[in-house]
DNA sequence: GATGAATGAGTATTCATTCAT
DNA sequence: CATGAATGAATACTCATTCAT
């Protein structure tokens, strides 16, 4: 019961936190909606930063399961197509807290921080990696990247991996804007073209 | 004299708004670094949430001429490289405007404010419009999508102009947030694969 | 058993005040190293302050009976060194108990209410008082006064009982605040030198 | 102007830090009390704790500078005197600095933080220490301690110079307490006994 | 008896804004 | 024009106390 309380203070900051901005967000805001009084927020939670960190850190702990990459962390063509289809998924179900972590990234301080949370280490794509570990976002775009220099290989020097690589993360980064700031629809004809593109 | 002493304000305050976030710049901090007073501040600008205007107006109207659209208001095929050139050049001379830019479309309240503020109109590129306007956001948007259109009528049925152009706009702004957000550099690769894409 | 955990509660609190301060305390402190919960300390003590005074009556009440002073309210010569030494070995044992005195009398107001709590009355040292009497610290100030006066009888004018009572008293607030703040150690020499000095 | 202000403040704010205590007094009340609004405190004072060590610090500062002790740091017989009347009037007029500084002592941790304030340094009672030095209360205890190791080398080893200096250290204290929680009234006879005692 | 979740009044602190000089 | 002292409403956070279980 503790627990259920916690996710739903939670998931009331969050959508608040995305909507309306984190500073904008008064902790009176989130109890009131909440249904609960300000003073208990602070038995769940220390501060209103750590409220954001647990936020930030769950968030990331779900989209990582979610994705659910295969545990060789190696992308296939095949395996490609559902990689997309899954982060188009994962977009549409996590939109606040995307909405959320573009804001923050947008100051470039706190962007600091975030990078030092999710720390880049040596042993990216160690095998038998678990979900505890903080380099995740890391991993993922290790994955990406390997996938791109792979086809290079297949490919020929003809193929610019590196700007294959920029051009993917463009595209990906727009397509995440679009999908978490519209009011849903699909996206299916953007996917499909996506992976025409890059697949 | 007024004017060069709003600008350096203005100048100082999208700096601190852009990189540090418009709620945790204070007008203390803006009046500090302009080597000014804070009650000065005052004769210039009503508010904090006026001087947070000004810029963006500012910025828009500076934008709108360093753009520099035909007056006809169309898009060759030619125009088209020069005008995604144009955009990469305005990214980067006003890459601390779009970091504020995103930072406040990212809480969806502050978007509709923008969005009144800048209205769709019907006479959308009406003949002989004014920098004065305040619907010019519109017009690029509405050229864009001309210039797809007339696209496909060049090219037939096959061409799906709606996913093309959406297509083109997510790239954009994955493009956008790619330059405003990174050090310098330059994009050549990526400009000429966005013009391949695309024209 | 009761009895077993207000005495836990009141020495845990009792450190805790004396060493933090009684602000500085928190009830979920105590409750914490007292291995209880916080609801349960409300079962044996209505409040915070109705803790701090019973734990200052308790003291009190153990000081008086450790100083056990003659059922006859006199103190003769030798009886003096004893008692002097009474003093030190209490200061010693109550070492918290004196610093949390100390620290409430330093304020003012709260220096009233201590006052009030244990009044001065016109039957000073009545004979058959009883350890339930609160006038106890009044008696035993009356005590030394008389041993003074008596010894003013003995010595004649020249001895000024008045200002000798005065330096008693400044000494042992003296020695006093020498031994609780201070770690261990005998004070045997200083005890001498007070004997010395008003026997 | 500044200044005038800065000292109204810290005066009532010393007077309620003294008398009621530092957590129970508010930041409201001072300012109430001072005539000004709450947040102008904060103008001045970084904090209530930094409004507290500015306080002590000033005091420490004046208290310095009324003993005005001889430039070589010695205390000769007659010196001596001087000094206990010096002590008693400082005491006097710096009543409400010594309540809050027995009151802060009080608290252990807080103890610390004041002698870490203070630092005792090898050059104690160098040539030319100026106002500026932070260890000048260990310059007084050193100076103190020197006046009777001075005397032992008069009186010979007949005198513990040690206990001496203990027993003058207790009296003082005792005689500080008396002093700064009574109304007013002269020590005129007390002052004579402690000379007479330690001269 | 015992727990700890829940409350809310209270406190320090911040900051946009005003205004006398 | 220019200053910066002054204000006060708003906000995060604390903690003694209550109460359902």
């Amino acid at each position: 019961m503790r627990d259920e309380k916690m996710t739903l203070i939670m998931d009331v900051a969050l959508k608040h936190f995305a909507n309306e901005g984190y500073f904008r967000t008064t902790i009176s805001h989130i109890a009131r909606h909440a249904g609960i009084s300000k003073g208990l927020m602070y038995n769940y939670f220390e501060s209103k930063e750590a409220l954001l960190k647990s936020i930030v850190h769950k968030s990331v702990n779900e989209i990582y399961h979610n994705l659910d990459i295969d545990k060789d962390g190696t992308l296939s063509t095949e395996e490609f197509e559902i990689f997309i289809r899954k982060i188009d998924k994962m977009l549409k179900e996590n939109k606040y807290f995307w909405r959320l972590l573009f804001q923050l990234l947008a100051q470039i301080d706190v962007r600091e921080q975030f990078l030092n949370a999710f720390p880049e280490t040596d042993s990216l794509i160690h095998p038998g990696h678990e979900p505890g570990d903080t380099n995740y976002p890391w991993q993922i775009i290790k994955m990406i990247r390997d996938y791109f220099n792979r086809k290079k290989e297949a490919k020929g020097n003809s193929f610019d991996a590196e700007t294959e690589i920029d051009m993917f993360f463009i595209t990906m980064a727009g397509f995440a804007m679009k999908s978490i700031y519209s009011e849903a629809g699909d996206n299916e004809k953007e996917i499909n073209r996506i992976v025409g593109l890059f697949k």
